[in-house]
DNA sequence: ACAACTATGCAATAGTATTGCATAGATCTG
DNA sequence: CAGATCTATGCAATACTATTGCATAGTTGT
């Protein structure tokens, strides 16, 4: 891991539709040489995928909203329970387990606040181990970056 | 958009390093037609870009983080001078302003303590219009997504 | 029912990734 | 310190893949 390989790793995650060719030239390396390099981040998992990352607004999922969770019983199981209860919902972008005031923060992207009330539905009903919850709507977003410093 | 817009809109999200052909096939075109389609997509931005997803761990910067912050000062003026200053931080990875107890809210990634010990001092120092400050440590990421449901 | 527009498939072409091989540099070993 | 081993590199040939022109079919609007 050196300086050519934390450029293309910066590169591959600003745009990783360039070509080999083009990509080599910028970090001086034949494309050879370049693309042994780019196979090798995927083989050692250093690079997990290749995505499209979609404008969330035209793909008609304008509403985001962050929220976090109390649960009602503490412990490795009832915690795997609920978190394996909101993996399973697709607008549930990302669950975390956190320290501090709340045990689970989700983040939630739909289309609108019907489905977000019918989401809520699904996830707090009665028996799904939440005493709380907390909902922050996202009213702007300043950043959303999916590049990892290095 | 249609079904097959859908369905190839999803093939990407999960995987852009597949060939035109093959997601051709899945999905029942010509390689030509579904290449106009995944061009469509491009330019009228539904797509917005393609990106290498990488490891965390394996970057180096295993340690994440959710910052909320209540500002001092509230209004457009004071709200967006804070942001832009977080924004330029290669750590913060997602910067909102939101609803609720506190205004903004920070996805933060860091090699360490450390780093995050001296992210804290450059960005809640005096005079950057921050009252309080509340971080949530991720002890365990369930799902951390990109692709947005269709 | 006709015209205009859009999407499709095929096949040829252009562009790009991929591989084998010889070489240079780095690292290890006695 | 010399020799051996391993790894990365560049070049050039090859294989693969995207891309384009064109004719056709389907759709929409008047």
């Amino acid at each position: 891991m050196d300086g050519i390989d934390r450029k293309l790793l910066g590169l591959l995650q600003e745009d990783a539709s360039r070509t080999n060719a083009d990509m080599a030239e910028e970090v001086g390396l034949a494309p050879s040489s370049c693309l042994r390099r780019i196979r090798r981040f995927k083989s050692t998992g250093i690079i997990d995928r290749i995505v499209a990352i979609l404008n969330p607004a035209k793909a008609g999922k304008g509403t985001k909203a962050i929220v976090t969770v109390e649960l009602e019983r503490h412990g490795e199981q009832h915690a795997r329970r609920f978190l394996d209860l909101v993996i399973k919902e697709p607008a549930v972008m990302q669950a975390y387990s956190v320290s501090g005031e709340t045990d689970v923060v989700l983040m939630v992207r739909v289309a609108d606040m019907e489905e977000f009330d019918a989401l809520c539905l699904r996830l707090f009903q009665d028996g799904s181990n939440v005493a709380r919850y907390y909902t922050m709507f996202v009213i702007r977003t300043a950043k959303e970056a999916t590049a990892i410093p290095l």
